[in-house]
DNA sequence: GGCAATATCAAACACCTGTTTGATTGCGAG
DNA sequence: CTCGCAATCAAACAGGTGTTTGATATTGCC
């Protein structure tokens, strides 16, 4: 690990006899077609580059980094095993690339616009949490995306920071906006934040523990109407909840309106700021 | 993973010239000093075995299954390389023994009926909250053992079902019944247990993200007040949406009493951005 | 003491890992 | 054609892995 890192941090400082170009990627396949093959793909029309890019997103996110293997992704790639070393610097660079290229896909599918929908503060957070939803379960798509990201959030790499900044914190923001409203209170407000914490919570929940709750709840097979069921349940508990919430910040109970403060919380909390 | 999945499943067949006892551990460990080791204590007075057991747990837990090394347990239980095929059959039968630890620890330290408080249905839930937020962010205990449950929670190996059999089903029957009280449903119901999940996503949530949540919201740090804090939103949080939604069933609102149920549960249309 | 069982140990084993090497191919340019 | 370049390939390399081995203390029991 600390080898590798020092490589990363040190950047791309080796120099070899041959070729090995492992660039950036993210710009490069980004701009794609700029610099032009100078050789025919035999295998298929997809550049090994790409091919390697998603079997090893494929793999990273079903074994996790350590138990992939450069072999398994060469050969799902039907690559040759020096692919990896060549397109890339070496394995943790083709790990850090794959988070790459699920940023990017992010960006061009799923423009944040889409979260900003019209309507009533109560349309807007159910909207939020549909969109949530379909792209956490969205089936059709590389599946691999959503499990890689949360190995990541689970126990974080090198790659965490950039993921938090670029991908989360925007969507956060987004959401914090819409709760807010629905409370009444300011979106940088600590129970603002913590009831939108609360709301991704249950979404991401039902996806992190989907085998638990399939061994535990009697009536809650992913059938065709799941993702529905999951968005109107979500939508429902939340809805209510803020609703309650808003009404005791409004009637001015308790510190920070919470009517249901821990007895031994008596002193003094971090916030202090309480609504309006 | 055939190999070592065959192994456990044909039980202990290999036969070795020389000692290698890896009984049960987990009913011998319990019924502790039975057997009488006819050795003293070279390294202090904790046998090796529970001291590999701890150190495996630590280990397993903070690099994962693959990432830990027997080499590495083995080092910081003072122990000899061999001892973990020694005491344990293999590295995966060490792996199981460290999740039967956990168990067990669970059961002596914290009893199930600590759940069954008394007092009005708010109240008990506010207490489960509480006791669930207690133990996932007990400091002085072994901080491995949720680190642990937390990995086998994402990605499941083969000790995931005993895991949620024996330690996950209790407790969320107990909570079923608590939310089913506090809706006026019945413990079974599909939307009983759907607001239990809800309850306990937030409280889980806040576990697996913390990381993300650090970076994320600004006065929300983990200070001393933090589990009371936490406990208090939780509780507010869940208690006001029970009341919603307790309500809109008994007002007899929409399908299952959900106002909020989506328009298009027919199509499944994975993106669409909009809500409505 | 003699004996068997328990427990520990250093050393080796067999295997798999990421990475590198040097040759080879296909292509465009001079 | 010839050269250089990008890309691919089979083979090997160096290191780490889990596991096994055979020896060696240490104990309890006869």
């Amino acid at each position: 690990m600390d080898k590798s890192t020092q490589q990363i941090e040190n950047g791309m400082q080796q120099v070899q006899g041959v070729g090995s170009v492992h660039t950036d990627l993210a710009t490069e396949s980004a701009h794609a077609g700029e610099l032009k093959p100078r050789t025919s793909r035999p295998r298929g029309q997809i550049p090994t580059k790409e091919r390697l890019l998603e079997a090893a997103g494929e793999v990273f996110a079903e074994k996790g980094f350590r138990d992939a293997t450069v072999r398994d992704i060469c050969a799902r790639a039907g690559a040759n095993i020096a692919a990896v070393n060549y397109h890339f610097r070496d394995k943790e660079s083709l790990y850090a690339a794959t988070f790459e290229h699920v940023q990017q896909f992010e960006q061009e599918h799923y423009p944040l616009d889409a979260f900003e929908s019209s309507g009533t503060p109560q349309e807007r957070l159910v909207a939020f949490i549909r969109i949530m939803c379909l792209r956490l379960f969205d089936r059709g798509r590389p599946s691999w995306h959503i499990k890689l990201m949360t190995r990541e959030m689970i126990d974080p790499t090198l790659v965490m920071d950039a993921i938090v900044v670029k991908s989360i914190k925007p969507k956060f923001e987004i959401l914090t906006n819409i709760v807010g409203e629905n409370l009444g209170l300011p979106a940088r407000h600590d129970v603002t934040e913590m009831c939108a914490a609360s709301v991704i919570g249950q979404v991401v929940h039902y996806h992190h523990c989907r085998e638990v709750t399939k061994r535990l709840c009697s009536g809650w097979q992913e059938g065709t109407t799941f993702i529905d069921d999951l968005v109107s349940h979500v939508a429902w508990f939340s809805l209510r909840a803020l609703d309650g919430i808003r009404a005791d910040v409004a009637a001015g109970r308790a510190p920070s309106g919470n009517p249901f403060m821990c007895p031994a919380a008596s002193k003094g909390a971090h916030d202090g700021g309480r609504g309006g």
